[in-house]
DNA sequence: GCACATAGTTACCTGAAAGGAACCGCCATG
DNA sequence: CATGGCGGTTCCTTTCAGGTAACTATGTGC
């Protein structure tokens, strides 16, 4: 995230879209939507995240006020993750987005497709 | 955009974080949202894009079929950019999260405040 | 007492994207 | 005839997000 700092214009929207542009805090948050998870749980289901970057992925979550991080005292000791107020708000908000993804979906293709077969890639 | 490649997971959502999670992409609907624009004009107002940025962002924002490009006859040629339809549609889409956005920057700065402040930058 | 799970952290490496600067042809105005 | 605007492209360098792998510490079960 660090060439965005590049710009020097402070606009709110650049905040979420530097927190939910990467590659993984939508998955965290659409799975975390759907109830607690622990951090293998999530590993599991992400599959292909590693651990380094589900470990960085919510600890970033987590400061942003996005999830929260419970240690359960069972033994051995459990953390669930879960979405705060604010999580599951910015759920809604992203859905709202991944709901216009899906409808311009197949249009955009199909742009792509025209505009690619405009401009073969030239060797 | 290259290193979502990675990721094996196809979701719509992620296309089009894709294309507006980068630098430059909102920035540029944004403007484009006011108005056609030129593309010296469009540096002039975004000042911090570089030529090479606006003129990558725009060929991919073109290729979405976002925006479209219309050469003027004047002379000399000018060109024009202006939404289309789809990027009108996905201006109020992103409206929609820039509104989420600037209601909950205070608290999300507030958090990541108290955040920092419980795990000081260990030199 | 060895292997495995839970929940991470740390160090190192790489590939792709962003930045910078120069260059292009075209036109027009001084 | 050269300087500057227009609308880009090309080349080179740097940055950094993300991947891999190894290591941590605690606890449970075979």
């Amino acid at each position: 995230m660090g060439r965005r700092r590049a710009l020097e214009y402070d606009c709110a929207i650049r905040d979420v879209l530097d927190r939910i542009g990467d590659a993984w805090s939508v998955l965290v948050i659409m799975e975390l939507s759907k109830g607690p998870c622990r951090f293998n749980a999530l590993r599991r289901v992400i599959e292909a995240i590693s651990q380094r970057m589900l470990s960085v992925t919510l600890r970033n979550l987590e400061r942003d006020g996005l999830v929260s991080r419970q240690v359960l005292d069972t033994s051995p000791p459990q953390v669930e993750y879960s979405l705060t107020q604010r999580g599951a708000s910015l759920h809604g908000a992203i859905s709202h987005l991944a709901h216009w993804a899906e409808t311009h979906q197949p249009g955009i293709r199909t742009s792509r497709a025209a505009y690619d077969a405009k401009e073969p890639i030239a060797s």
